[in-house]
DNA sequence: AAATCGTATGGTAGCGTTATCACACCGGGC
DNA sequence: GCCCGGTGTGATAACGCTACCATACGATTT
C-alpha cells in the first residue's frame, strides 16, 4: 500500500475496497513475474513460456486488467487513435462518411474520435487542438472551407500531424484529398433538366462567399453554358450571408423557393445546393399552389435517405459518401503507417443521378 | 540531440528540420529556466516572476509550444475528455444533443470525443473500451438498452467510471439519468387524437423486444386505456425483428403503414414511434391515394427540424434535447469534479405537442 | 570444447509532464 | 541578530507503460 495519500478517504474504505484501477505492476506482483513479462504476454509480444503466460492471464483476468492508453501512447509515441472532424452532425453525409471511415479503421486496429464544429471556427479550432493535444496520430476533415480553417489545418499539418480532407480542399503537398465529382453531378443533373425541356432553370444554395469553390455549382454554369442557355444571376439565390462556413437548409429552401417565385419569370426547374434546401423548396413550391414537376420540378443532391419519401420522390444526384471514408481511412493510414512525406495524392468517385418523379413523373407514382 | 535513434534517417535531414514536436525541455533550454519554471507558467499556478514569464512565454511563441496532452494527462489523472457514445449520427436528435453538451463542457474547459454504435454491440463495445483505456474522465451514453451494452457499462461503472445515460435507463446507484418525459408525450399526443374524433388509432414502429421500454409506446396504451378505447394488438405494428437494438425509420414506417392499411378495418389515425417513422408513413398513405389528415391523420415524435416540411407538414411531440444534453453535462462534471459515490439523480424534462396540419387543416395550410 | 543460436526473463531508462519538497532571498517585527 | 511569512526557483520523483540491453540456459553447430 504504497499507492496515492489524501490519507482522509483512505481510512474511510478499506483497502481493498478503493477501486483504484489496476496498474501492470499490481499484475505483474500478483503472477509473481515482472512487468515486463506481463507487457510482453498483454501484447503478444516477445518470448514468454507458456507457463508465464497462463499466469499472467489470470492474474489480467481476476483485477480486470485494462492497459493505460495514455502510457501506452506516451511511450509508444503512437496513440492509435484517429480524428474526425464533422461539419455538423444531423446529417446522413456525415454518418455515412464515419461509417466508411470506420470500417477501414476498426480492421486496422485503431479507434477513432469524433469532433463537430458546428460550423463555429472557434469550436473547430478548439476541436482540433483538443486532437492534436491528445496527440491524434491522423485527422481526417470535413469540415468547410474558411479562412481561419484553413491557417490551422496547415499549422497543424506543419507540425506534422498526418491529415486527409474530404469534400473540400486544402492546399498543402502532404495533405491528401477525398472527394466525389460534384462538378459532373452538378452537370448532369442539369442536363437532366434541360433534356426535359427546361430553359430557365434556377439554383438554390449558393452564397457569394463560396460559390467558386462550390463545384456542383460550377458544374450547373457549365452545363447552361454548353448547351447555350443564358445564366441568369436573378435565377441564382443563397442563404442570406451569414458569419461561419455557407451551408444550406431546408429553411434556406423555403425562402430561396419563395424569392424565385416571385420574379416575374420564375424558373421551370430549380437544382438545389442539397437534398434539404430541395424539400424545403418543394415546400415553397406547394405553399403557391403549384404542382411538381409540372409547374416546377426539382433537383436535388446528396440522396439522402428521406429523398425517396418526398412528395413526389426527390430526383437527386447520388454520392458515395461510404466509399469516400474508406478511402479517405486508407490513405490516412498509408501516410502514418508508410512515407509521411510523400506527394499528395487525390482520389475523385463518380457520382450518379437518381431520376425521381420530381422531375418526371413518366414512371407510376410510387415511392418503392 | 539526444532525441531519437533510428539514426539512417536522422542523417538525411538537417537535425533543426526534424519536426519533432517541442517539449517542455526544449523550451526551458531555450528559456534558460527549469522545466519546472515553464509548466508554472503555462498552467498559470504558482508564484513566477514577471521576468521569467515573459522569458518562457517568448519562447513557447518561438517554438510553438503546446504541452502533451497524453504526459499531462497520465500524471494529473485527468484527461478532462467526456465520452459521448450516440447510437448513430445522421440525426437531429444526437445534433442537438451535443450541441447542447458542449455547451456546458467548453465553458468548464472540457473537451469531448464522440463514438458511434450504429447499433451494433460489437462498434458499442469497441468504442466503450477505447473511451475507458484512454482514460476519459466520464461518459454521457445515449444508445439504445441491450442486455449486452448494459452489461459492460455496469462493468465500467463499477471500475469507477463516471456516468450518466441520456433518454434510456442504467440500474445503478452511480449512474445519473436525464430523459424528457416520453410517456406525457405519447399520452398527449394519444389525447389530441382523441379529441379530434378518432377511435381507431394506430401505433408504429414498436418491437416485441422492447415495447415495454418505450415510454412514448406505454403513454399510448395508456391514453386510450383511459378514454376507454379498446386496445387492438392488429393496430400495432413494428419494424422486423432484428439482431441489435430497436430502431425504426422511413422504411419501417412506410412497411407498417401499408400493413396497417391492408387490414379490414384500417386505424383512422396513427401514432408513429419518431418523426422518420412518420414521413415513410404519409407516403404509404399517399401512394394508396388517400388524403391526409382526412382519411388518416400522423402524428410523430421528436420534432425534428423536418416536421415543418413535411407535405402536409407533421403534428409532433417537441423534446427540449438541446437542454438534456445540458443538464447531463452538468450532472456528470458534478459528479466528476464534487462526490464520485454521491446516489444516482434522475432529471426528467417536459415534451409538448406541436399540432401542424397532419392532425387538422383547420389552420390555413401553409408551412411557414 | 568453444562458439553460436533460439528461447525465456528481468532490469533499466525513459516517454513529457507536474506534485512535492528543498532551498534561497527579501523585508519586517520582535 | 533571529525568526517569520511571502515570494521565487529548481531538483527529484513519480504517472504506467515498453524499447532496449543484459543475462541465462539448453541445444546445436563447428
Amino acid at each position: 500500500m504504497t499507492r496515492r495519500n489524501g490519507s482522509k478517504e483512505i481510512s474511510e474504505l478499506p483497502p481493498e475496497d478503493r477501486k483504484q484501477r489496476p496498474t501492470i505492476v499490481d499484475i505483474a506482483r500478483r503472477a509473481g513475474v515482472a512487468p515486463m513479462t506481463v507487457s510482453r504476454v498483454v501484447n503478444d509480444s516477445g518470448y514468454v513460456s507458456r507457463e508465464m503466460r497462463e499466469k499472467v492471464e489470470r492474474a489480467v483476468k481476476e483485477l480486470n486488467y485494462h492497459p493505460n492508453g495514455l502510457a501506452r501512447s506516451l511511450k509508444r509515441q503512437r496513440t492509435h487513435v484517429i480524428g474526425i472532424l464533422l461539419p455538423d452532425i444531423a446529417n446522413p453525409f456525415s454518418a455515412q462518411l464515419v461509417s466508411g471511415i470506420q470500417e477501414t479503421l476498426v480492421e486496422r486496429g485503431y479507434s477513432s474520435f469524433i469532433s463537430v464544429s458546428e460550423r463555429s471556427t472557434a469550436r473547430e479550432h478548439a476541436a482540433l487542438r483538443a486532437m492534436f493535444d491528445h496527440r491524434a496520430d491522423g485527422l481526417i476533415v470535413a469540415t468547410r472551407e474558411t479562412k481561419s480553417g484553413n491557417d490551422f489545418l496547415l499549422r497543424l499539418t506543419e507540425q506534422g500531424l498526418p491529415m486527409v480532407v474530404v469534400g473540400r480542399t486544402l492546399n498543402h503537398p502532404r495533405v491528401d484529398r477525398v472527394t466525389a465529382d460534384h462538378w459532373r453531378g452538378g452537370y448532369e443533373a442539369v442536363e437532366h433538366l434541360i433534356s426535359l425541356g427546361h430553359k430557365r432553370i434556377g439554383f438554390i444554395g449558393v452564397s457569394p462567399i463560396n460559390g467558386a469553390g462550390l463545384r456542383r455549382y460550377q458544374g450547373y454554369l457549365d452545363a447552361l453554358r454548353e448547351n447555350n442557355l443564358p445564366i441568369d444571376e436573378k435565377l441564382i439565390v443563397g442563404p442570406a450571408a451569414q458569419s461561419g462556413p455557407g451551408y444550406s437548409t431546408q429553411d434556406d429552401g423555403y425562402a430561396g423557393m419563395k424569392k424565385l417565385l416571385a420574379l416575374k419569370k420564375p424558373p421551370t426547374a430549380v437544382f438545389a445546393r442539397n437534398d434539404f434546401t430541395a424539400i424545403g423548396a418543394m415546400c415553397a413550391i406547394r405553399d403557391a399552389g403549384l404542382r411538381i414537376p409540372e409547374d416546377a420540378a426539382m433537383v436535388g443532391f446528396d440522396n439522402v435517405p428521406l429523398a425517396a419519401y418526398t412528395t413526389p420522390p426527390l430526383t437527386t444526384v447520388d454520392q458515395p459518401t461510404r466509399e469516400q471514408g474508406r478511402e479517405a481511412a486508407r490513405l490516412l493510414l498509408e501516410r502514418i503507417e508508410g512515407d509521411k512525406t510523400r506527394e499528395r495524392r487525390e482520389i475523385c468517385l463518380d457520382c450518379h443521378l437518381v431520376i425521381r418523379q420530381s422531375t418526371t413523373n413518366k414512371n407510376d407514382n410510387k415511392t418503392v
